[in-house]
DNA sequence: TTGTAGGCGTTATCAT
DNA sequence: ATGATAACGCCTACAA
């Protein structure tokens, strides 16, 4: 590899001066500047990062440890978020996967502070408690997607309850007057938050109970959670007869839009459907297409990467949690 | 951040000794060794890589410039693959998007090369030919999900022939004699690897021409591509009259099958569906489920570092292209 | 405006 | 079995 000093040889002067034009130091001779980066370019000289890494003290390396977030076809947005980001503040971002049988979170996090990472960022999946281990402690971690429920951490979760309040007061608004929720795991933070957003809503244009209905569409047994959204559904609508449908998830809209086809009920005139995530091309794919609330990831990658870099600056460490909005993605389906 | 020096105050050794121990030099005193170890667990000492880096030759860093892979959902499972073999083979990768509106690959592959990748991988959201700069030639390459059309490079693809052979094949033997194809973009490279592996099957068959159709499903206006599935498909099965239908990805399906809920058709049934890709969960969600030909993804991310690492480990450049075998996965759908 | 000396944390060499 | 000493490529401080 080219080093410096071959640099300097070529260009005839002495390896701090070639060091101060590829640092940008203005002090140097406009003449002996160019003779400089003529050389090079002809050795192709790339400065050596580690070296550079030694001496200085930041090594412009942020760690992301992602559990199973690369695994789930959504939320790898939050990687690239992260990645364009630290790409415009001029740092690495330097991945690790967590699988289920892969190193621990310890064991990565030890690989980031062999790269003298600045700071870490924790990812998860889906929206969920996590318990860090205590060793995070001891850089600057920042959790998206998730929240230690614990210890008061730097985080950044998704508004599910501003995005299922949101989608529920559009519903209304446009006149639907009985609304069925086919909600995902009761279990699971999201499905909680959202809830909350929905009966908020109903309860500001005063709903009563017997107008509303919640179901689960998704059974867990033995830690396996399957999807039953069509017998639900189709209970649901036989017996409570809704005008509009509130699903969990896309793939959940995506299986009611079977049933509606089957009994021959047509989505955004006899019937009104909304959905979460805003997954990929399945909205537009369905026709009509469907009106769905995204999951602010690739924001949220970024946020976690403004945030980190805020607290490897300041030394203050803030650890509120910031909920990122979601916007509604309208279109036919209501 | 603590040193190697400290860790050797802290246990009474000079620092060379504990550089032995960090590096599993046998040639320590057993004594001397547990001394070390507390040292460095008290002090949480952590080996800088920056600074081994510079010393040693080897980096163990493989670069990994993904063009858009991250944004394709299926894609990411190369990145994945790719993550899991190197962290097995003690490799890190690094990894660097490449958007439409985002630094060129030349800016990339100078990044890697700063950080003195021994190897850079390059990969592509999906199969098709890819012209890299000269640049990537300074160094060992591996192009994955990809080819170069002029330069022969080490590279690595799925077998999109073999796996419309084979799935076309099951579908002959299992008695189907009507079989429709609604292919992709025909200028894709994915789209004529199949329809070739498609042709193969029938002859070998003996079914006429008059009893197999071929169709495309994406229309291309102005490089926007847009599906006209669901009209091409009620066609076909007005027409046509087809006993099987082979689709070019999933979302094909999963259009089709709403086609054919429709028109009342119950397919693996009245009719035999086939698909390509094996997406995430949309296989599993239909009703029956989906058989789909599944992309090899991650292991065609683990291939490319395994193939980069033998090219850094060898230094003899060979350039073949692997065509990374396709599984079918069996559902009820045919 | 430029160059020299010293040091960053590690590994390699060669004594001891 | 252990430890000085040099070297890696670069940056900082200071001197010229």
């Amino acid at each position: 590899m080219v080093t410096i000093k071959q640099v300097a040889k070529r260009a005839g002067v002495s390896f701090k001066t070639v060091s101060r034009v590829v640092n940008n130091d203005p002090t140097v001779k406009a003449e002996n500047r160019e003779k400089i980066l003529a050389a090079i370019e002809e050795l192709g000289y790339q400065p050596n990062l580690a070296a550079r890494m030694v001496r200085k003290k930041n090594s412009d390396v942020i760690g992301f440890i992602s559990d199973e977030i690369s695994t789930t076809p959504s939320s790898v947005d939050i990687l690239r978020g992260a990645q364009d980001r630290a790409w415009e503040l001029g740092k690495t971002l330097m991945v690790f996967n967590l699988d289920h049988k892969k190193p621990t979170p310890i064991k990565l996090l030890e690989e980031c502070r062999q790269h003298r990472a600045e700071g870490v960022i924790y990812g998860a999946m889906y929206h969920q408690p996590v318990e860090l281990p205590e060793t995070f402690d001891k850089q600057p971690t920042v959790m998206v997607n998730c929240f230690d429920p614990n210890v008061e951490r730097a985080s950044i979760v998704p508004d599910d309850q501003q995005a299922a309040y949101d989608v529920t007061m559009q519903l209304l608004n446009k006149g639907y007057k009985r609304i069925a929720f086919l909600n995902l795991n009761p279990e699971i933070v999201a499905a909680k938050l959202r809830l909350a957003g929905f009966e908020q809503a109903l309860q500001e244009f005063n709903i009563e109970q017997s107008n509303y209905l919640v179901e689960t569409v998704e059974r867990v047994i033995d830690g396996h959670t399957s999807d039953v959204t069509r017998e639900v559904a189709e209970r649901v609508i036989e017996e409570f007869k809704p005008d509009a449908i509130l699903c969990g998830k896309d793939l959940v809209a995506l299986r009611l839009y079977f049933v509606l086809e089957h009994k021959g009920l047509r989505v955004g005139q006899d019937i009104g459907v909304a959905s979460f995530d805003d997954w990929d091309c399945i909205p537009q794919l369905l026709v009509p297409a469907l009106s769905s609330v995204a999951l602010p990831y690739y924001q949220m990658g970024r946020a976690a990467v403004s945030r980190i870099v805020e607290m490897v600056g300041d030394k203050q460490v803030s650890t509120h949690i910031d909920r990122v909005k979601c916007q509604i993605s309208s279109r036919e389906s209501f």
